[in-house]
DNA sequence: TATTGTTATACTCTATAACTATA
DNA sequence: TATAGTTATAGAGTATAACAATA
């Protein structure tokens, strides 16, 4: 289920990887453990994901819609199949009666959990076929390159660092 | 519809990006990269994938199965849609007479530029906050992450470039 | 009137199982 | 008998449009 081939980028003409193909492989076979690890717990990404953005947060679907980039109707059927597998559940917001507020269940805290375990291992894993100064090179770059990328469009890095939830208002 | 926060690594305890979790954000923003910039030209990240994997290769629906990591009757589906459109074409093997062969069309040729001239200039974009140094030094610590992972597990990482098509027999 | 969430509907993507035609 | 491909079917994931309840 993992994909193991870049297949867009990269049509293969230089001897050697340019970065954006080698940030492209990079990312599908990231994308691929993400895929796999998930896989084992009888995950979807979407579900994974949908676990992982409510680790640190209680939002409201509208909330929820707009931290994944989905409709608010996707959400409706996303939350509903994590709720029947006791990952997720709905609570009614009491600021206003049009509201739900979706939080993890006991269930979905472990999953989810043991979800970021095996991806990180994973990752892990893939990295150590570099050297030690790779490594700390590469975690440097990768979040200056974040960190710029994300102050360019004006978002927050870490979310729940400052302020409690609902940081995207 | 580009998915913009990491979601399931980055719990958001540390100040710093750990490794993992920064390579896990930076695998989302690429991958929301292909997202938007194939569906700029009415494409799904499958039907890209399926467009990338044929610029370089004439395979059956069997070794398309396998190149995609779909099962064969995914593959069905995928490449009815994609003829419906134009932009591949089903030609019949003349050594086996089971097999099928897919090729892209001139259209889906185009197309497939298209989309990936806009992948990479946009890739690009995310990169010049970067130094020339750090771009330098990612691509090559990108590179040797690479191509040592292919080397574990006996991938041919450059699959066009000694013989012809159809590598993964 | 505007917003929140759900429902109805439709399409893509994916898999499993059963089938047809060839080998 | 085994392999290549398709079909039938089912389910997840997604969007648009219409709706009910609340603001």
């Amino acid at each position: 289920m993992a994909p193991t081939s870049a297949a867009l980028p990269a049509s293969g003409e230089r001897e050697q990887l340019s970065l954006v193909d080698g940030l492209a492989q990079l990312s599908f076979a990231v994308h691929g453990v993400l895929e796999s690890r998930a896989a084992d717990l009888d995950l979807s990404v979407t579900q994974a994901r949908l676990l992982g953005v409510l680790r640190d947060r209680l939002p409201t679907m509208n909330e929820l819609a707009r931290l994944l980039g989905l409709d608010k109707s996707s959400v409706t059927g996303l939350v509903d199949r994590a709720e029947r597998r006791g990952l997720v559940a709905r609570v009614p917001s009491t600021e206003d009666k049009r509201s739900v507020l979706v939080k993890l269940t006991d269930e979905g805290r472990d999953l989810v959990a043991s979800a970021a375990g095996g991806f990180a291992a994973e990752v892990s894993a893939l990295l150590e076929v570099l050297p030690a100064s790779d490594r700390e090179a590469l975690a440097a770059i990768v979040s200056r390159l974040l960190v710029a990328n994300a102050a360019r469009r004006g978002l927050d890095l870490f979310p729940a660092s400052g302020s409690r939830d609902q940081s995207t208002r």
